[in-house]
DNA sequence: CACAACTTAGTTGTGCACAACTAGATGACA
DNA sequence: TGTCATCTAGTTGTGCACAACTAAGTTGTG
């Protein structure tokens, strides 16, 4: 696993590339969740953010990075503008002064209700049945489990 | 195609969505991308770039833009680090002032020898048998078609 | 207890992605 | 021919992603 099949061509082809199928739809797939939250004003980070608080409300800045694989280099300020439009609240854990407890405001609850309205666009937009829908889920997790098992035992040759 | 399905549930599960997926595996394989890359010194969209050059030398930004799907606010800043990096001459044509000419220096031509060994890296670290890759691929091409017609199509409503 | 190791958020700096806009060149056509 | 629309690249500003670092709190160990 981490040493490169050189027997296969490795073509350089710009199509050729999964990795720029890849990432051109997930260009695509956020650029429609613009088109989608624009009316909630919030960006796609942010609202994979609230899908969090949603699912589970009260969580540390660690838990959220955990959940998004992202790292407070990215959450602080992402968190601070979701406060400033007042959807959620940071405080300080007392019990441990180190962690940030990140709490839903009234409002921010009350966005879910706006933000039901969006995954239908998104599934008809995707134009995927149901079993394929399925088992892309599937390989997109399997991709990335994989891809950063690779990278982590990767050393540069 | 342009209203959507109502009768599905659509979940805001984060684990539930495809998207969220897709995000995570587009972002997995960028980091991939930054390791291997490093050596090289190019970042994933500016390898994109050379990739477009090594398979056809010459392209106007604007051809560029259409290949990547990027336009020239990304392209341009991008294009003058390259250039600094010496790898590329940027160049008005004479016969339409408008546009320029992106052209491979002597160096950035070299660079695709060792350009040569990431794919069969990628390819290793993706773990996908060739049919499920193929049709990945295919899948990720329909998606993104699919993907962009909804958005260009939607109005909000 | 002292203090080193670790943990949690936050800050700074770089580069990408994109919207909105500008400057200058070109083309269309009355 | 004038001038208006269009085209091409670039600029500015916002937000995300990430590396590298800092600050402050907590834990473990002698």
């Amino acid at each position: 696993m981490t040493s490169p099949d050189t027997g296969e061509t490795g073509s350089l082809l710009l199509d050729d590339q999964l990795c720029f199928g890849l990432y051109s739809a997930s260009r695509a797939v956020t650029a429609l969740y613009r088109a989608l939250l624009e009316p909630l004003d919030l960006t796609y980070p942010q609202y994979l953010v609230m899908l969090a608080l949603w699912q589970q409300d009260e969580q540390q800045v660690k838990e959220l990075g955990a959940a998004l694989s992202l790292d407070s280099g990215t959450l602080s300020p992402l968190l601070k503008r979701l406060e400033k439009a007042g959807l959620i609240k940071r405080e300080r854990q007392s019990d441990d002064e180190r962690s940030v407890r990140i709490r839903l405001t009234e409002e921010g609850t009350a966005l879910r209700t706006k933000a039901e309205r969006i995954p239908p666009h998104v599934g008809a937009a995707m134009n995927l049945d149901k079993a394929e829908l399925g088992r892309m889920r599937a390989v997109m997790d399997e991709l990335t489990a994989s891809v950063n098992a690779y990278r982590e035992s990767y050393r540069p040759s």
